[in-house]
DNA sequence: CAGGATCCCTAAGGATACTG
DNA sequence: CAGTATCCTTAGGGATCCTG
């Protein structure tokens, strides 16, 4: 990976506050958040489940599943076990669902880089083929890390989200 | 995403202390550590680079340099500047360039899901189109949130990584 | 320039207990 | 089950100063 010029002037050009991998960082960047939006990712619906299967204190996961939905990564979701009330659960929101390739990303880097005890994987449901990710340009070639660099987009801006 | 029997009874299977991306998260989940990362990744080598271009105290660059090159990140290498002692510097080691797609997909959503002022984007040195990425199947599909299933994995256990 | 050593300080998270 | 409230502890990181 490198940087396209004028990036690479790194006297000029900095990406302390204005990086979208910061940001990105400021919402799942806690050990917490990351591994709620992996249950999540699971399946994981509720919050004692959350809690449990995270392994976390109850008051750690209630901040973060709250700060999750406002961030937009969760929604939450009324429902109700016959005899009981209503609760909300948590589901994955597009946004949320939008994080998946770093959850796979982690989860592979994991894998092949850290030992351990695990022997899981993705699998393709259509076809039960193993899963990953592929780093590829919109002409299809697949690009190494050699093969990469970081430019200023072109062209029009980029729609803006209403918050 | 899903869970593939018997990996969906959460009764009995929680990943709490055996997931690779708690693994993951031990090495490169802390702020300074991710974007240490993304800097080797942008070509960074040098200790003050990392500490202007991060962001970060020296002791705080310091640490995680170090905690970085222990786990295999980086590698330390020699260089000597004309007149100046021979000095180190931190070069992205394979497995350090293994956490690509975690960068770029940590940026990509970023990108989409944050608000900012960025007008950055991955591009194929070869050919100049935009880089993304993708989450395929051994057979060639592309497959979204919903066609991913995590499973045991079959046959053979993986090779073991030796320290 | 490339760090190590110290101090300090705050925010994150565990434990526990309690409520609707 | 789904949280909230309180307390407590510690690790992370900034600031500062010093060294090779």
């Amino acid at each position: 990976m490198r940087l396209h010029a004028p990036l690479d002037d790194r006297t000029a050009w900095s990406p302390v506050g204005h990086c979208p991998i910061e940001k990105a960082i400021a919402v799942v960047g806690s050990r917490p958040a990351m591994l709620i939006m992996r249950e999540a990712h699971y399946g994981t619906r509720r919050f004692d489940d959350f809690v449990t299967r995270v392994g976390v204190a109850p008051a750690t996961a209630s901040t973060h599943l709250r700060a999750l939905t406002d961030a937009g990564l969760l929604e939450r979701q009324p429902y109700q076990d016959e005899g009981a009330r209503t609760r909300d659960e948590y589901a994955l929101s597009p946004a949320g669902a939008d994080l998946m390739p770093v959850v796979i990303g982690l989860f592979s880097w994991g894998m092949k880089h850290t030992d351990g005890v695990d022997d899981l994987e993705f699998a393709h449901v259509g076809c039960a083929e193993p899963v990953d990710l592929r780093v590829a340009c919109a002409a299809g070639h697949e690009v190494g890390e050699q093969d990469v660099e970081v430019r200023l987009r072109r062209g029009r801006p980029r729609r803006r989200v209403r918050a």
